[in-house]
DNA sequence: AGCTATTGATAATC
DNA sequence: TGATTATCAATAGCT
């Protein structure tokens, strides 16, 4: 029948054509919603929405060039002057229209490299593109694979580091153990344990270091799903 | 308790105190959607309220400025031709500098998918663009499938057509054979056995043809060149 | 494009 | 305002 709904993250849409239908149906509903909450609390609401094709999609209860004009006066206390009469900013039309092309081409060479908008290519443009992605595939790799492995190599560092030091002050305390010291080293070796975090020697290969899981993936959520295997793909490139 | 809810009708909400509530209410609502629009659906998204009071509240997926450019540059279509005033060449000037801003942004994306200026980018970030390229690659090789299918059924269509009029054209000279033509078949039936594809002409009808199982893959390869493997990558995985 | 099972939004109320 | 809940409305997943 129909309608098993789930829940959904509130994520890009990866599949294009589900993408698609729930932009017709969302934007639906949220022009609904514009609208309903302009006559319901007598609200002046402009709503702007461009497709991910570019398309436009506008809501205005009044009129879109006086709500633009009204935002504009709200929210530029410090508009700076204008300079109205700037002579020679003249763009020509001809530069911006060729801008505009390059856009529109930029774009989409850029949609088709994330997999849409593919059946109009030949299959030679399509391999060619092929070739592309792969190359890039391999360069995003490689260079991941070079910054985490720099990461670890950073950290192994500094755990070298705090190792040394470690010792260093191991055998300090060793050589002039005052009696209340000893009797702290004492304790803490008995909370900790013989195979605590707390390493006075053994050299380590990086080995117990691995990529389980990298500690900052630069301040941002782990989105619970998301795919958890890093392939590395690089170093241990065994193939054969 | 709370909340048996009616219906209520889309009109300007007398009491004051409800119309203000409701206002906040609906406010949220339509923000959240208007924001979940914006993600879900790759969208560019600019919202603009002003309350009864005057209060203004927005949203903008990117930059409230860049949507209103870019809803200029849009609703510019028909614009009026004079008002060669400054500020007519202002807003080209700015709508010149978004294109151009949106240009090497698009530039910039490019060129890291094809895996170059990969170094400023966190591990996070290459793992996203490692999944769009993979996506893309996905896509590209089942659309290349596809088409390349495609052209097989084609031909194969095609040449079963061919075949057809072939036997109904050999039956009719069997069936009439002038003399110098039977001398004529004869040799050319030794040269080439019985099956042989002799083309005479090729009858354009667009019948159905089961076009279930292709005894061989086009046999002419008059592609020369290409060293690459096709990748097929066939069996079509869906994309989620 | 239609059709529902579900989730999500929210009107009424405290 | 904020919280709660009964209902209505929007819409995700299919066909």
């Amino acid at each position: 029948m129909a309608g098993k709904r789930e829940r959904i993250a509130i994520r890009r849409i990866d599949n294009l054509a589900a993408r698609q239908v729930t932009f017709s149906k969302r934007r639906r509903g949220l022009f609904k919603k514009a609208e309903e909450l302009s006559i319901l609390c007598d609200a002046e609401v402009g709503l702007v929405v461009f497709s991910a094709t570019g398309k436009l999609f506008h809501f205005a209860s009044s009129s879109m060039n006086r709500i633009i004009d009204r935002y504009d006066s709200h929210s530029k206390t410090l508009q700076k002057s204008e300079a109205p009469s700037q002579l020679q900013s003249h763009v020509d039309d001809s530069t911006c229209a060729r801008l505009r092309e390059e856009l529109a081409e930029a774009s989409l060479k850029l949609r088709q490299m994330r997999g849409e908008e593919l059946q109009r290519l030949s299959v030679q443009q399509l391999q060619e593109l092929e070739k592309t992605l792969e190359s890039g595939l391999g360069s995003v790799l490689k260079t991941k694979s070079q910054k985490i492995l720099d990461e670890i190599n950073g950290l192994e560092r500094k755990r070298m580091q705090l190792i040394e030091e470690n010792s260093r002050l191991k055998e300090q305390v060793n050589s002039y153990p005052p009696a209340h010291e000893v009797t702290r080293m004492a304790r803490m070796e008995m909370q900790l344990g013989a195979d605590s975090e707390v390493v006075y020697e053994e050299g380590q290969s990086s080995e117990s270091v691995t990529n389980a899981s990298y500690p900052r993936p630069p301040a941002d959520t782990d989105d619970g799903g998301s795919d958890t295997s890093l392939r590395l793909g690089l170093p241990l490139f065994s193939s054969k």
